[in-house]
DNA sequence: CTGTTAGCGCTTTCAA
DNA sequence: TTGAAAGCGCTAACAG
């Protein structure tokens, strides 16, 4: 591979000249930039990203960190990213760390000691006190769905509440009164803010809260059946199911039909987040969108924005979900 | 940050023993190595992986190109080779090709100007040419899901043809002789090989190829979709379905269902690649597992043993795929 | 086992 | 507008 050296030589230029040309922008007279140019074509020169990293102490990439890459919540978060990222000429390096203290730790000490020029977590574990420590490092860090205290301009929101009291209503305008929710872990500020606004709806339309027809699940379709499960065996009568995910509400279905129960006739379910396969489920799930590819692009512009002075840039702080009227939802109001 | 050199001030040793110790390999004696540790604990020292590249030629780095970072298939995949990466210690930059030549070549270009030490990609558009060529460069690149003449030790792959016997077999078995087929696009490889997998299987049980009950779709819901609607505008009574992957068997589903047929009962459908979620489609679908995690796991295997010398790594080239039985065939023999 | 020294390929003052 | 030169922080011969 050539070296800067040898594009100097065949220019005869000096290093610096030909550093001017590849970084734009310094003033070079337009003949010697020619010639640099034809020199670098000639030798087929591509400057070493890793020797311009040490000398300008930027290496051009931002850490990313997600719970897991499979699932499809995270693979829009990502493709947001990434399209962003890549479009900006930065390079994207990605980590796990599976909802778990050691794991995310870990992941992000190790994108920290690669020396990225920002992060982007989807952090779940760690708790407030310690990323605010984290913070205080020469590394800005931006948190995807999650809300720290004084640091509230590094992260992207979606606004959970609203999307919980969406759910609510759609359900309760179809006829519904008899309504048990199934919530993710109350650990994640997510799950905690959907059942706030799945309960101001119940409030709103005065139907009482019933601890019968709740259960707390995991964000997944285990979660879903389980509480299924629970509310069946008990003997409150429930016709409509509100699932903080769509993951859940799978499941959900799932064991209702096994145990025979038609749908949506006996029992309408509506979910969570909308990802791709909420429209393959039968019946196709009505749900709330949350914009996950727009958020991680969003992100991704608030580090091109502080990090690397795009200026330009708009950032949005905070996201609306919305209603997706789909096939699982049955009106009961006739 | 603290430097190497401070560390080697502070422990009164030159900066090359502290550089032995940080590397673990040459011989240091305890004692200094105990003075040595003790001085970077208290400096809180962290080597500079910028400058370790640049000294020793080595990023630690992988390049992945996948075709999207979104969908079940690739974040398996990704997954199953980031866990095996990253408890290596080596760093996983991600980039798209989205199944187009440009961005394939585009997102190579820009991984190998990031001076990866290894390529892991998953190539649709560029044809073997390209990439005979571009292995003739100093990063060695692997393959996922393709064979490259001459350089089959770089390639892992599913036996494709297998699984596509082994689908139309499971539905055989079952008693249909009226077998439809959506096949992925024939210019993939892995489409092309499932298709013929399943004529081995027809011939065997001496069932004529039908050329009304076969439609060439896009590996997407649509295909399912189309192939289905079209299979039913024709006379040609069926009584299954062999769908090349399960995103398109879900499209067909849908449509089914849609146009009033009962499933299973009157079209059983089988998939192909076990996606996570293709236990949460209706009736739950009976597929052919495609290991792709294990596959991704592999790819790294292979990277590690080849380009850090991992060299007590088993590497294996080929994967056998196996069937996944669930309940969206109808046994028609009775 | 340890130290000296010469780079790795580039950026960035500072002068000219 | 251009060039000279001093690093960036580390590794890897080589010598001792």
């Amino acid at each position: 591979m050539a070296t800067i050296y040898e594009v100097s030589k065949l220019a005869g230029v000096s290093l610096a000249t030909v550093s001017r040309v590849t970084n734009k922008n310094a003033k070079v007279s337009d003949t010697t930039r020619k010639k640099v140019e034809d020199a670098m074509v000639t030798l087929n020169y591509r400057p070493n990203s890793i020797a311009q990293s040490l000398a300008s102490n930027r290496t051009n990439s931002i850490g990313i960190m997600v719970s897991a890459l499979n699932g499809p919540f995270f693979g829009q978060m990502m493709a947001g990213i990434e399209q962003e990222l890549r479009a900006a000429g930065k390079h994207v390096i990605i980590t796990t760390g599976h909802s778990n203290e050691n794991d995310e730790k870990e992941g992000i000490d190790f994108l920290l000691s690669r020396n990225c020029d920002a992060l982007i977590v989807h952090i779940e574990a760690l708790d407030d006190q310690y990323l605010q420590e984290l913070c205080k490092g020469n590394t800005p860090i931006y948190f995807m769905s999650r809300t720290i205290e004084g640091l509230q301009s590094n992260c992207i929101n979606l606004d959970n509440e609203y999307g919980g009291y969406l759910a609510a209503k759609a359900v309760i305008e179809q006829g519904h009164k008899n309504i048990a929710y199934i919530s993710g872990p109350l650990f994640k500020p997510d799950a905690k803010e959907r059942l706030q606004g799945y309960k101001r709806a119940l409030k709103e339309y005065n139907i009482p809260f019933n601890t019968d027809l709740y259960f707390e699940g995991d964000f997944k379709e285990t979660g879903g059946r389980e509480g299924t499960q629970l509310f069946l065996k008990k003997e409150t009568p429930f016709s409509a199911l509100v699932c903080a995910n769509d993951e859940m509400a799978a499941g959900a279905m799932t064991y209702a039909r096994e145990h025979n129960i038609s749908l949506p006739k006996d029992l309408s379910i509506i979910g969570f987040d909308n990802i791709i396969f909420s429209r393959y489920i039968y019946p196709k799930l009505t749900t709330i969108c949350n914009p996950v590819f727009e958020m991680g692009q969003m992100a991704a512009k608030l580090a091109l924005k502080n990090v690397y002075q795009h200026n330009k840039l708009k950032i949005k702080h905070s996201f609306k979900p919305s209603l997706v009227t789909r096939d699982s939802i049955h009106n009961i109001i006739d």
